[in-house]
RNA sequence: GCGCCCGUAGCUCAGUUGGAUAGAGCAUCAGCUUGCGGAGCUGAGGGUCGCACGUUCGAGUCGUGCCGGGCGCGCCA
C-alpha cells in the first residue's frame, strides 16, 4: 500500500520534472510514517531535497506535486503541504479495511517477499568449539544467528545454517589432557592441584602433591563436566586407559560427548544445524595446504623467524599474522581462511559469520585474506554481537569462563524456559550489550514479562474462538466479513500496525537486525491487548452479527501477525495459556 | 598506547537512506474499574540524547576532538 502510494508519486515526480524540462534522474520518493498522528499516514520529504536543484520554495514544489498527483487513484483521501515542505498524506479509510482480508488471505506467507529468491546464503553463528557447556555469549549468538536465518528465508532466500569447530589444534589436546588428568585423579594415581593454584596463574604450580603426580594442565579446563566425562571412562574401561595418551581416546571421547550436550542444549531452543563442519576435514583434503601455496604465489606469505607468515599488512591490515607456527602446526588462521575460501566454493552468494565481540579482530583477517583469493568481500558479512551479563536482585552474576563459573545456556532454559530465553536473548541490538534480567524473565506474570505479553496476546485471539464458538460463531474465512465495519479509532490502529509488519520484516532481513521484530511484536501486543481490555466500546462478541464478523476477521488477523512474527523469533503461539 | 563497539527518562532499552513537539517497558504518583482471561483501564511527572565544535533548510542520527564504560591487540581459539 505505501509502495503503491510511493510509486504513484515517483510516476508524478517525473512528469513534472519531465516538463520543466528537467533531464537529470528523478530521485527516489521515500516515505515515513509520521509520529503524530495529524502529520496523516504517510509523510514525503522530496520536495526539500529538490529545492536547490529547481531554484524553487520546497513548499511550491511540493503544491504543484500534490497538483499533480491527485487522488492517486481513489487511494488519497488528503494531501497536504507542511512545514517547511513535507507533503503529508491521508489515506481513504478503506484502503486501510480492506487490507484485513487480504492478511488473513494470504495466512502464514504474509509478510514474506521474494527479495532473497533464487539466491542462497549460509549463516555460520555459534562455532563453538566443543570444550564444554555452552554459555550465555554463545546462547545470544545462537539466537541472533538462527532468527537471521528465520529472516532470510521469510524473505526468499534459501539459507544453510552451518556450525564450524576446531577439532585439529591444541585447545582440544589440552581438553584431552583435562579429562585424562581427572581420570588418573579419581583412580588414585595423581594429585588434584590445589584450589589455590587452580583460581590464580601466579600461583606456584605443584609438580606433585602427597607422593602422586599433578598431571592436571596448567591451562586446562577445569568445569566439573570434565570429571564427568572422566568418570564415564572410568565406567566404561577401569584402569585400561592409564596408558593411554591424552589426545588419543580422552580427546575424542571428551568431544563427542561435549558436542552431543552442545547439540542437545540447541535442540532445547528450537536450533538445528544442516552443516557441521570440523576443521579436520580441511586438513584431510589438503585444503590448508593449497590455501597456504594460493596465498604465496600472490605473494602474501613469507618465512620469518621460523614461521609462516600472512603478510596482511599489504592489505591494509596494522600488522602481520602467523600462519603457521615453528612447530609446523598451523594457527586457527590458516584454517579460517581455508574454511572460508571452502564455503564460496559450494556457490553461496552471500555468507554471514556471527561473531562475539572477543573474536571480531579475527574478522579483516580471513575476509582480506580470502578477497584476495577471489572472493568479493561484500559476498562475506559479519554480525557483530557483544557480551551477556547477567543481572538478579539488582547484581550482577559474576562470571568467568577460566574457572567455568559461568552460566550456562542449560540453566538458564531450565529456569526461564526455551521462548523467554530467546525472546530475551533477541530483544536487544547485536551490537549493544545485552543485560539479560533473570527476575523479569522468571516472572510469570504476562503483563510485566514481554515474552509472555506478546504470547498471551496471541492466545487471546483463541480465547475469543472458544467463546465465540459458544454461541455457534466461526473465525470468518477472509471473505465472509465487510472490512468497512471496522472503523473505530483503535481499530484503524490496529491495522496500520499490521500493515507495517511486512516493511518491518523486509527492513529487519535486509539490515540483519532481528530485534526488530521483537520490539514490533511488543507494540502489536501493545495496541491488541488494551483493544480487548476494553470490553465496552468495541466488544468483538456482541448483538450485531455483521460487526462481529468483521471484528472476528480482525482477531483472525491480527492472530496470523503474531504468530508469523514469533515465529520469526523462533518463540512458540500458544492458544492457551 | 592503538583498533572496534557502546553512551538517550530513576532502571533496561527502541529510535527506519538526516525530518516536524525524542518514544516503549519496568519503577513512581493520581483517578477510574470487578473484567470476552488471572487484577486491569486512563492519565501524569520524569530528558542540556556523555561534552564541544563542525557539515545544512533541518542532527539523537553524519564528521572531527575530548570524557566515560566494554572488548580486542599471542607462534591461544
Amino acid at each position: 500500500m505505501k509502495q503503491e502510494l510511493s510509486d504513484q508519486i515517483d510516476k508524478a515526480l517525473r512528469r513534472l520534472l519531465e516538463r520543466s524540462g528537467d533531464t537529470e534522474p528523478s530521485p527516489s520518493v521515500a516515505l515515513d510514517t509520521p509520529r503524530r498522528p495529524e502529520h496523516g499516514d504517510f509523510a514525503c520529504n522530496v520536495a526539500m531535497g529538490l529545492a536547490k536543484r529547481l531554484g524553487q520554495a520546497p513548499r511550491a514544489i511540493a503544491e504543484s506535486l500534490v497538483a499533480e498527483l491527485g487522488d492517486a487513484g481513489g487511494l488519497v483521501e488528503s494531501a497536504d503541504v507542511a512545514g517547511p515542505g513535507f507533503i503529508n498524506f491521508k489515506l481513504d479509510l478503506s484502503a486501510w479495511q480492506n487490507q484485513v482480508p487480504e492478511i488473513l488471505r494470504k495466512g502464514s506467507l504474509y509478510g514474506c517477499s521474494d527479495e532473497g529468491a533464487d539466491k542462497r546464503v549460509q549463516v555460520e553463528f555459534v562455532s563453538a568449539n566443543p570444550t564444554g557447556p555452552l554459555s550465555t555469549g554463545h546462547g545470544r549468538n545462537a539466537v541472533l544467528g538462527d532468527c537471521t536465518a528465520r529472516l532470510l528465508e521469510k524473505v526468499g532466500f534459501e539459507v544453510t545454517r552451518e556450525y564450524y569447530f576446531n577439532d585439529g589444534g591444541r585447545q582440544m589436546r589440552v581438553l584431552g589432557e583435562s579429562v585424562k588428568a581427572r581420570y588418573l585423579e579419581r583412580l588414585g594415581r595423581a594429585a588434584s592441584p590445589s584450589p589455590e593454584a587452580l583460581a590464580d596463574p601466579e600461583t606456584a604450580w605443584l609438580e606433585e602433591s602427597e607422593g602422586l603426580p599433578v598431571v592436571f594442565p596448567r591451562d586446562g579446563y577445569q568445569g566439573e563436566y570434565i570429571g564427568g566425562i572422566a568418570q564415564d571412562l572410568i565406567d566404561q574401561f577401569g584402569e585400561g586407559l592409564i596408558h593411554e595418551p591424552g589426545d588419543g581416546q580422552f580427546r575424542d571421547y571428551a568431544q563427542s560427548q561435549i558436542f552431543a550436550e552442545i547439540t542437545k542444549t540447541l535442540d532445547s531452543i528450537g536450533i538445528v544445524f544442516d552443516v557441521n563442519f570440523n576443521e579436520k576435514s580441511l586438513y584431510d583434503r589438503g585444503l590448508l595446504e593449497r590455501t597456504l601455496e594460493d596465498l604465496r604465489a600472490l605473494g602474501l606469505v613469507y618465512d620469518a623467524e621460523g614461521a609462516v607468515w600472512l603478510a596482511s599488512t599489504k592489505m591494509d591490515l596494522d600488522r602481520d599474522r602467523v600462519l603457521v607456527k615453528g612447530t609446523g602446526e598451523p594457527t586457527y588462521l590458516l584454517p579460517d581462511i581455508a574454511y572460508h575460501c571452502d564455503k564460496f566454493s559450494r556457490g553461496f552468494d552471500q555468507m554471514i559469520d556471527v561473531l562475539g565481540a572477543d573474536h571480531i579482530e579475527q574478522f579483516p583477517f580471513v575476509q582480506k585474506a580470502v578477497a584476495a583469493l577471489g572472493v568479493n568481500p561484500d559476498q562475506l558479512e559479519l554480525i557483530m554481537h557483544q557480551f551477556v551479563t547477567i543481572t538478579s536482585q539488582g547484581e550482577k552474576v559474576k562470571q568467568s569462563t577460566r574457572r567455568a563459573t559461568f552460566v550456562t545456556v542449560d540453566e538458564l532454559v531450565e529456569q526461564v524456559g526455551s521462548d523467554v530465553f530467546r525472546f530475551f536473548m533477541i530483544e536487544r541490538k547485536p551490537e549493544g550489550h545485552l543485560d539479560f534480567d533473570l527476575d523479569l524473565a522468571r516472572d510469570q506474570n504476562w503483563r510485566k514479562n514481554p515474552a509472555y505479553y506478546v504470547q498471551y496476546a496471541h492466545a487471546r485471539t483463541y480465547g475469543i474462538e472458544r467463546k465465540a464458538s459458544e454461541v455457534g460463531l466461526s473465525m470468518p474465512d477472509h471473505d465472509a466479513f465487510d472490512p468497512l465495519r471496522l472503523d473505530q479509532p483503535e481499530e484503524i490502529q490496529l491495522i496500520q500496525k499490521l500493515v507495517g509488519f511486512s516493511e518491518m520484516v523486509s527492513r529487519a532481513a535486509s539490515t540483519r537486525e532481528p530485534h526488530h521484530v521483537a520490539y514490533y511484536l511488543r507494540e502489536l501486543a501493545g495496541l491488541w491487548n488494551p483493544y480487548l481490555q476494553d470490553g465496552v466500546r468495541h466488544r468483538v462478541l456482541s448483538d450485531d452479527a455483521a460487526l462481529t464478523q468483521a471484528r472476528l476477521g480482525l482477531v483472525g488477523a491480527v492472530r496470523v501477525v503474531l504468530r508469523e512474527g514469533l515465529s520469526l523469533l523462533g518463540v512458540s503461539s500458544p492458544e492457551r495459556m
